[in-house]
RNA sequence: GGCCCGUUCGUCUAAGGGUUAGGACACCACCCUUUCACGGUGGUGAUACGAGUUCGAAUCUCGUACGGGCUACCA
């Protein structure tokens, strides 16, 4: 009998949630739907100098935007509250102080100016940067340099403190990573790390292990940077709470950008969103833009980062989110890392909004990506042309705004070195045809077209690129006589009309 | 520097001892379309290197190289 599949993401709010969160965010979501579990966002708020207001409600609406709705969280309730770390900060000292107790752990004095010292005096070519560790650690101020009456002494007048884990001198620290199986730690390799920091907050260390208890996760899943304190985590829980309650843990490959871990900073160099939604940094101002307002579809988003590290085994590759769901296994999780391509991304994006119906792609074209002064009447109509059109919803403008709004300037090169005063005759009296037209649609107009080509002895085909240029501006867009059906009778022949003094001009 | 993870076309990846090493994006060509896309067909293009195990290795082992991550009282 397993337990109940519990997970969590676990984002530190201290800015957008760029791709590889987010990706972590959805694995997390597809293995607890899969399996039937819960999924659990918890803000790791342990750092009060890196607060940053709005991040949390991005988060939020970042998780909406993408239909990642969590179970349990901030915002959704739960049986596990709180579920941000700052309001569980009482919780936290107890166990760091049965750690020491039990000698797994110890008080130390050090200030960050003693820190830096040390690092300095024992940094050589052999050892880049000296850690807090079993070499060092007799050489600090801590209750385990010190007698015990210097230390009762110090916490007496209240000298600041923090808390540090003892790692033990000769140990194998091992564990199975459902990704990459097992993976094994020299403990008098790792240093040791602060589990409460001086102000009385728990650093991630402790509080993942005590939320994640509390909690009652049983599934930790994290990006691969975390691989590394791996083993700090793993003797807190075999101390704290027993290795047999651990959750079983997976990392995930990292997001390469061109130049190894993809960065925000990547995003504006090289032209690509790094966020889910746009994120301004309330101090600076400083833009990071966003998937969102990039114009991709949240199915084409989720499809896209599902796809950055793993696949179903077959040569599928659109996968709506229940079909995600379905499929998705933890096995079938690349180990390595994977860089990131912004056109196949883009190429995801599109098949998704192909697949759209016109109702669809009508709502998320409405959140801001029409263009001015569009005509409500006709959109459903222009949607049906322009949608396969469409990369990104932004492409909906530039695919549509002709219909709209006649075109400012022509696209004359491509048809005055072959105007002739016959083509000129020919929409003279095709204006004469179309004033008369009673049936105003594609097929009439076209046969009305080719009717007076073939009269004038014109080849109808040196005939339509005029005309296109004459409606659009330029060599693009859907059939030249939907494009006429849908700008109407009047509008139709008014652009005729103005083109042709352009063209005839010398 | 130390520790950890990784390495199949430019990119994402399939192939878990026997395949002409498959697909997708991108790129190129042709077809379709008298626009541009879409679509279709085809093409260029990869097992990092070296040993070993084996009748046989992209696949298992070891070494080397390369890439990445971590090395804070940040997560």
């Amino acid at each position: 009998m397993s337990k109940k599949v519990r997970v969590r993401f676990a984002p530190s709010p201290t800015g957008g949630l760029h791709l590889g969160g987010v990706r972590t965010v959805l694995y997390n979501y597809l293995f607890a739907k899969k399996n039937g579990g819960d999924f659990i966002v918890r803000i790791e708020d342990t750092d009060q100098s890196r607060y940053v207001a709005g991040a949390e409600e991005y988060i939020f609406d970042t998780l909406k935007w993408c239909r990642l709705e969590p179970d349990e969280s901030v915002q959704h309730g739960g049986e596990y509250g709180p579920y941000r770390q700052s309001e569980r900060k009482a919780s936290y000292l107890q166990y760091a102080e049965r750690l020491v107790k039990d000698g797994y752990a110890y008080y130390a004095f050090d200030t960050s100016s003693e820190l830096e010292k040390m690092r300095n005096d024992f940094k050589s070519e052999q050892n880049h940067t000296p850690q807090y560790d079993l070499h060092t650690r007799l050489k600090m101020r801590n209750s385990l340099s010190l007698t015990e009456e210097e230390v009762n002494k110090l916490l007496a007048d209240k000298t600041p403190y923090v808390i540090r884990i003892k790692m033990p001198e000769q140990e194998t620290i091992s564990f199975n990573d459902m990704i990459r199986g097992e993976v094994h730690f020299d403990s008098s390799l790792v240093d040791d790390k602060v589990l409460l920091k001086a102000d009385g907050m728990p650093t991630y260390h402790l509080a993942v292990v005590v939320d994640d208890y509390q909690m009652k996760i049983s599934h930790a899943f994290r990006g691969e940077e975390w691989l590394p304190s791996a083993p700090v985590h793993i003797l807190l829980w075999k101390y704290l709470f027993g290795i047999e309650n651990m959750p079983q843990w997976a990392h995930f490959p990292l997001i390469l950008g061109p130049n190894g871990k993809l960065s925000k900073r990547d995003g504006s160099k090289y032209g690509f969103p790094v966020f889910a939604m746009n994120w301004m940094y309330p101090k600076t101002n400083e833009l990071t833009e966003g998937f969102k307002e990039k114009g991709f579809i949240p199915q084409g988003f989720i499809n896209l980062l599902a796809l950055l590290g793993w696949n179903d085994g077959t040569e599928k590759e659109i996968f709506s989110l229940e079909e995600l769901i379905e499929k998705f296994s933890m096995e079938r999780v690349h180990s390595a890392g994977a860089h990131f391509d912004y056109d196949k991304a883009k190429w995801y994006n599109h098949e998704w909004i192909k697949q759209l119906s016109i109702a669809d792609f009508r709502l998320q074209i409405e959140k801001g990506f029409l263009p001015e002064n569009h005509d409500e009447s006709k959109l459903d109509k222009i949607i049906s042309l322009v949608k396969d059109r469409c990369t990104l919803l932004t492409d909906f403008t530039e695919q549509s705004s002709f219909f709209f709004k006649a075109p400012e300037t022509l696209d004359t090169d491509s048809v005055k070195p072959k105007w002739n005063d016959a083509k000129q005759l020919f929409f003279v009296e095709l204006i004469r045809n179309y004033e008369l037209t009673l049936q105003w649609d594609a097929t009439t107009l076209e046969s009305n077209f080719k009717e007076i080509a073939s009269v004038n002895g014109l080849k109808p085909g040196e005939l339509m690129l005029p005309f296109r240029i004459m409606l659009v501006g330029g060599k693009f867009g859907p059939g030249v006589f939907d494009i006429a059906d849908v700008l109407r009778k009047e509008e139709t022949i008014s652009r005729i009309k103005k083109a042709l003094d352009i063209f005839s001009a010398k």
